[in-house]
DNA sequence: TTTTTTTATGCAATCGTTGTCGGTAACGTT
DNA sequence: AACGTTACCGACAACGATTGCATAAAAAAA
């Protein structure tokens, strides 16, 4: 009926909770007889070792915490699926905590994770965050910390990323193939390294194909497109520029969607009067009016890359000499929002 | 440097552990002054009582496990927003397991999240699910449950569920009101008692209006949409109907996102050959091609409500005397899926 | 038969924290 | 002087499981 413990069964069968506790995981100092039994015991009786009991002894929670901005994204509720498939078979569970884009509750969730013992942190930084010494303090005491997607640059541990820089040029160049020569890059915070590495690909495809680039074609929303108004005034930026931009590269899900959204609003077509392409996993794209052309990042296999980069650090705390930062490979579907109407 | 404990402050104090702990909590038979000493240490060497220990003590986790088909589902990513958003403030930390609509994988998320102690389980069935032993039996072992949004219809606990209902009826009797007549449903597995109510609500608002059920228009998936080929079947079934449907409902993001290509793939527009209406809370709905109408689910909300439902029945083990069953309101937004081309 | 070795088991400590119980002063009351 | 109160504080056990060490009994060697 109730739960059962180790002592339960070594008060049903005579024996002490020592001999019991070896007879589960098989020494071969116990009797096989006795071990027989023990084993049909326990199994009769459905039990379970008491993970907490571990946890207190062996100083180890056995779960991982994840700190991404927020599950409400394609990206990251596909890279969590990766993280649970790997977490799970290696005996962890997945602590998820978000971080809403800010800064404040990015220290929060880091607070409470490493209060609740995770044994490990996977990271994707807030839109917010350039002071990384909540997560410095923590790695000095031991915790092992792996960041995916949005990586800091100068920190020192195994980082998960998509080809950025390709990705973006892929996707830039395929808009200079198409015709498009005034094209805008709406993109998040500067001070992340994936802005960083997409704006660089940007530039080298433009540069490639002898386009000036123009600065105020880019546009930078600090909030990763969380807040409205900030994603409103950067489109409309664009939209009323006086030479105004034929196409626009977005950098992530709300981005992207708040960019159609506006382009639409003011009567503008996609992609008659601004192309678009987004750096986005929607998993509508192909259903979006019109079908949006897109850079889609392996979210499952970085969350699964990422997981095992963090479970191997824990579980072998010094073996680690060199960090890895991983580059996977984006790959661009296109789509018809960012075709050229053929005249 | 390391992690501290109540034992590290005694010894530094030269106090005991009982002192400590006791000071720390505020007891009123500690003296001030030590209370102080205590206090400023602690807060100094940064102490943070070990929850692991704790839990072991009071036999009891501070995690609640939550179990549903998909995280990359907006209804659900949105839920679970609202779950810990509760969780939270009530000092307990969220475990999720995916049952990816499959009976088997619900079962082992069960017995996982059981064997790891959780306080409590928050449950969202899968399609495949009609044998419930699994929950009843950890039920009458005393693990409170509450289920939300796929609940089972006899099953004697809390449950939140959207009005599914008036959701379905409001939803019809729009298709109605712009001249479909033929009206077809698509829908989840027949088992589930959302596919029951939403069915009665599409069945109830044809009777009002005096058009006669035609059962070849209502379609189940047994798989919620999980598995292509069976919503391919369906969808196909009803496009070659010798009377073919003029308007379909559809009960979830898959099931409405699939039968969306699939409408478009065999060369039909939407809405004139077909219109749709989605029980889905898709964030992309205005942005697809056509502007998808819906039937939204109060999803956060219903996060909340069954969060606070399961921490009541956590801490009141005894309290509950009736089992309450929470319906929420949804909200149906008209968009040009569903409207009638005027002649 | 005696001694040594092997086999099988139990005891007790440990992980961090708290509750129970008990003890010791210092003070006030008869 | 004897006793009762009150204010503080510490020892110990417990939560469930593991493990080093000790030891009894049985088997093997002398």
């Amino acid at each position: 009926m109730e739960i059962i413990t180790i002592k339960d069964i070594a008060k049903a069968l005579n024996l002490s909770t020592s001999t019991v506790s070896r007879a589960l995981r098989g020494s071969y100092e116990i009797n096989p007889e006795t071990k027989r039994l023990v084993m049909e015991y326990a199994e009769r009786m459905n039990y379970r070792p008491n993970p907490i009991a571990l946890s207190l002894k062996e100083n180890r929670s056995r779960s991982i915490g994840v700190i991404i901005p927020e599950i409400a994204n394609n990206f990251f509720s596909q890279a969590i699926n990766g993280m649970e498939s790997i977490a799970y078979n290696r005996g962890y569970h997945v602590v998820i905590s978000q971080n809403h884009e800010s800064y404040e509750r990015e220290l929060v969730s880091t607070q409470y994770l490493a209060q609740r013992r995770v044994d490990g942190l996977l990271v994707s930084l807030s839109g917010e965050s350039n002071d990384l010494e909540h997560f410095k303090e923590l790695q000095t005491k031991g915790l092992p910390i792996v960041f995916f997607d949005r990586v800091p640059q100068d920190y020192i541990t195994h980082k998960v990323i998509a080809d950025n820089f390709a990705g973006t040029y892929e996707a830039t160049e395929h808009l200079i193939k198409q015709g498009f020569r005034r094209i805008a890059h709406l993109t998040s915070p500067s001070w992340l390294s994936i802005t960083y590495e997409r704006l660089e690909g940007y530039k080298k495809a433009l540069q490639n194909h002898d386009i000036p680039i123009e600065d105020s074609y880019i546009k930078y929303c600090s909030h990763g497109g969380m807040i409205f108004e900030e994603v409103e005034q950067a489109v409309m930026e664009l939209i009323n520029h006086p030479n105004r931009p034929d196409a626009v590269f977005t950098a992530g899900d709300r981005l992207t969607t708040t960019c159609m959204s506006l382009i639409r609003r003011e009567g503008l077509r996609i992609p008659e009067d601004i192309a678009i392409v987004g750096f986005t996993n929607l998993m509508t794209a192909d259903l979006l009016n019109p079908a949006l052309s897109a850079v889609r990042q392996p979210a499952y296999e970085m969350g699964q890359l990422a997981t095992e980069f963090l479970i191997d650090l824990i579980e072998h705390p010094k073996a680690t000499i060199r960090f890895e930062t991983k580059k996977l490979d984006t790959h661009l579907v296109i789509r018809d929002s960012s075709l050229k109407a053929t005249p």
